[in-house]
DNA sequence: TGCCAGGCCCTCTTTAGGGCCTT
């Protein structure tokens, strides 16, 4: 059986939420197993002004977000899209804090453990010429589906990316399980960056191995 | 207009500092 993972991107109007930054397009690539089964992608009106430099970044205007749906009914969608999926985004320190900044907006929890393919990519790929998202999809020679620093299309290769880890450790480890495969990446990350949910996975799955 | 953060990792470290990564 394979697990659900959210593959999460935000495009945002600026790097903390803390000093009232604010989301203004968030996509979720559901994967199970080596698929995409479902994806959920919206723009969001926050009722904030998109500064210069990320439309420049981005291509997101004020025009756009302020056609989009009000950010709390688009975060009450992804919360329920992403249900008690465990989460994965690149650098997912970043992208954890807006889903939990936006998502308490709501009301909502965000209880959600996250995993972050920056931190595994820095283990697994030390020669890497860096860990950007664009570098290492390049590097891999992974489809680009669409323009980076667009939610969806950062999310779909975030996504990619995590299956080229689980492949890679599925070789390095002799294991046909992608199970076991997935958890040995997210036990790849530092002690402080792997949930206590992913730990008491991988503990009872190598068990399950380990007893045959 | 220009500025802002946080978590992780590495090392010339641990009583710290700097680089990376995200927008």
């Amino acid at each position: 059986m394979n697990h659900r993972i959210a593959v999460i991107d935000f495009e945002t109007t600026g790097i903390s939420p803390d000093q009232g930054d604010r989301a203004t397009e968030v996509a979720i690539v559901l994967t199970e197993g080596d698929r995409v089964v479902d994806r959920f992608h919206s723009l969001m009106n926050a009722g904030v002004r998109i500064p210069a430099f990320i439309t420049q970044l981005t291509g997101i205007t004020n025009a756009m977000v302020q056609a989009a749906p009000a950010a709390a009914q688009v975060m009450r969608d992804a919360a329920r899209f992403v249900g008690d999926a465990p989460m994965v985004a690149h650098n997912a320190a970043f992208d954890r804090r807006y889903w939990r900044a936006e998502l308490a907006r709501c009301g909502l929890p965000a209880a959600q453990p996250f995993a972050c393919t920056v931190l595994l990519s820095r283990r697994l790929y030390p020669d890497a010429p860096n860990h950007k998202l664009g570098t290492l999809v390049d590097w891999f020679d992974l489809p680009r589906t669409g323009a980076a620093h667009r939610a969806l299309a950062d999310a779909e290769m975030a996504a990619a990316l995590l299956g080229r880890i689980r492949h890679d450790l599925m070789l390095r480890h002799g294991v046909t399980s992608p199970d076991h495969a997935l958890l040995c990446a997210l036990q790849a990350c530092s002690k402080t960056a792997l949930p206590k949910f992913w730990q008491t996975r991988a503990t009872s799955r190598a068990a399950a191995l380990a007893s045959g």
